[in-house]
DNA sequence: TTTGTAATTAGACGAATGTCAAAACAGATT
DNA sequence: AATCTGTTTTGACATTCGTCTAATTACAAA
């Protein structure tokens, strides 16, 4: 796909505008245009380093070059600079939330935890055992009514300790309890 | 001055943007607050790499980090990104604006082509023969009227051509001619 | 055409940056 | 107090970046 390279594109602008010297070269150039020999005397520069910049500079598309009598002179061009940082930096959603950025994460936590199936050990960090609940939670069909021995039934494919697991479910509000009747709450 | 400190940090600032990881990190931190581990595994990154990562962004002033329960937390800081990238480049019209920025190129003309206050030899490029006209020009009491012969002679101080750089002068603007007699031309 | 001048490219070299493994740290849980 | 776990630092290594000199290129001026 091509949001790499829009990734990449993003991030060789901002890489154009993190140096000093093409930070002074832009805004010498905001007063009027210049060239390279110019901007290689104020700066105390080589020419071949100016020409370097302006390289990274131009192909960031900050500036543009004409030719004029003997010189390349650039200007600057303004259009892009009036852009917000957040705009630069945004993406496309659909680069990021088709939900593939949680699921590394809670795919990392499930092979830890889980080994063929059965919870092999309950984590401590909230976070973690959030995401191993939910994963256990998703075996219960919505809507549905429970009694105690069924829950249990199905908790004890994951792990013998199904008193903990049930008492954890409920603790973080993934089953709800009434009389002895368990349903999975609804999301 | 404080001036260099400024220029590093916007530079530092655009730097910390310059890294795809980083701004993918700022993607993933706009939906909502991330912690190290999360973006590690999100990012196939070492958890190392990406602490070295938000530690330049918490530097730049891109992201906030604060405790919760087992985690650091880290979440963006949305007013820095509100601002124009113009805004971000452009510095303080003292620090450039002086005359500094032409004196440089001037400085470096006049020595290539004067010395010990003669001229050795008459540029081609006009950009550089009117800086060295100019300075000849500033030989000329502004209002003075000139004989031609006052002109030669003062001309033939910084050359013996001295026919060449009275056309010249006049050529550029710099001195006025009415009836054999001269004047050098207000600014 | 020949010459002269600015711009760019190539090559080299040191400095800065990105990455990871391993160790040290900090702080919450037990 | 002892332990566990996420974070940060340290050290090492490869990559990228910035800078210069020297060579090459592109063109305007003569």
């Amino acid at each position: 796909m091509n949001h790499e390279k829009n990734l990449a594109q993003r991030a060789a602008l901002f890489k154009a505008l993190g140096h000093p010297a093409r930070l002074l070269m832009l805004n010498l150039m905001r007063e009027h245009s210049r060239h390279g020999e110019e901007l290689a005397a104020i700066l105390s520069l080589n020419p071949a380093t100016v020409s370097h910049h302006l390289a990274k500079l131009a192909e960031a598309g900050l500036v543009t070059p004409r030719k004029e009598q003997y010189y390349q002179v650039y200007s600057l061009r303004g259009d892009l600079l009036k852009k917000t940082l957040m705009e630069m930096v945004q993406m496309p959603q659909e680069t990021l939330s088709t939900g593939v950025e949680q699921d590394a994460f809670r795919a990392k936590v499930l092979h830890t935890f889980f080994k063929h199936g059965r919870l092999t050990q309950i984590p401590s960090q909230r976070k973690k055992v959030q995401i191993i609940l939910e994963t256990i939670a998703a075996e219960f069909e919505p809507g549905r009514k429970y009694e105690e021995r069924e829950v249990n039934h199905i908790l004890l494919d994951f792990n013998e300790d199904f008193a903990s697991l049930r008492r954890y479910l409920i603790e973080f509000n993934l089953l709800a309890r009434d009389k002895g009747i368990y349903w999975c709450v609804e999301k």
